[in-house]
DNA sequence: TGTACATCAGTGAACGCGCGTTCACTGATGTAC
DNA sequence: TGTACATCAGTGAACGCGCGTTCACTGATGTAC
């Protein structure tokens, strides 16, 4: 069946990319194996290599792919016509029960962060710079202090880790009710 | 050597959990083995299974262990004369470059609360607990709403896992700045 | 209180397993003439 | 345009390694008389 032509290679290596990207949200990037990124892909493992040099560089692609994902998401939205409105929506969309409930295409920050802080490689440095363009697209207000977009991801990141803890679907709708709450406090009064 | 006495495996005991618990957090759950618990517990990896059924066992025990301490911690100093200035330098200390930097001592639900999201083992229960009985403290004035609880313990998380994953010293003070900010706003008017 | 014996906390070798990575191989693709 | 050949995407077996867990063993502890 091999070899593949340069643009099914290029398929290839995007199908890879998406698959990480979803499946280390879903389940973790440790507990998450580069076969079974392969697998999702529709690939076996051995050809990981030639698209990768790494897992751990696939880490990092695939963070910054789910990042750049969300990011340009929020960006056109909010570059329309009405900027606050597209802002809200984005909010009332992080805070609903199917972002808790569906983490491999959810925010990468909530899903991913606290795993990689822990890390020194490559994905730190994205995911840092990560949270400074998404804190100055929620501040909203164009050059405006971006410490507001920074207070309001951390609510909604925090929002949704408690919501993703609950035991039981009441607990975590009071939780993000508490969410809509305050991100709304903080839209108004900060 | 062996056997120790009954106080001996006591003691033991707590060295073990203690180890977990601050392993956990500084380094993730699928990231520390069992191994390396029981060497920073002094002991070899071979007499883990006198304390504890399995890894699963340990993560809920010493989850637990490091909530109550947290909990107990708070409980006592919100217990005494003036409830809301003890509750205030909490959230100061919680806010702090030195609890972005010591994850092993730090909060278990910031630390480990996306990594245990994903399991379903009994930790999991134990997180869900965690986070009411963290937020009823938090609510502070009595019986009062503890969705205010909630918005403040979100807002905490969220705003040191954006700390933790900022790639310099400047960067993560300007976030607990507007963390400090923030949860000062829902005290003041929620 | 002293003696005999069962218990069991802790050790370290060993188990099966899945991981990240490597490699020989395949045959279609891409290139040079 | 056609032919000869080098390239290389993808396969699946194999590698060394560390993991969670088990086990035979040890000797001090705890207990029964």
């Amino acid at each position: 069946m091999p070899r593949m032509s340069a643009d099914e290679k290029q398929k290839s290596h995007e199908r890879i990319l998406k698959a990480a990207s979803q499946l280390f949200r879903e389940r973790g990037i440790e507990t998450t194996s580069v076969a079974d990124v392969m697998k999702a892909a529709g690939l076996t493992h051995g050809g990981f290599y030639r698209h990768f040099a790494s897992k751990e560089a696939l880490v990092a692609a695939a963070f910054s792919h789910a990042v750049e994902e969300v990011l340009s998401d929020v960006e056109s939205a909010s570059s329309g016509p009405d900027q606050a409105s597209a802002l809200d929506s984005y909010v009332a969309r992080y805070l609903s029960a199917e972002h808790v409930a569906d983490r491999g295409q959810g925010c990468p920050l909530a899903a991913l962060g606290a795993e990689i802080a822990r890390l020194d490689g490559a994905a730190e440095a994205e995911a840092s710079d990560a949270v400074e363009r998404m804190a100055r697209l929620l501040a909203a207000d164009e050059r405006a202090a971006t410490d507001k977009g920074v207070a309001t991801l951390a609510f909604l990141l925090g929002t949704i880790t408690l919501a993703r803890l609950a035991k039981n679907r009441e607990l975590a709708d009071r939780i993000l009710d508490a969410g809509k709450r305050g991100t709304a406090l903080i839209e108004q009064r900060w």
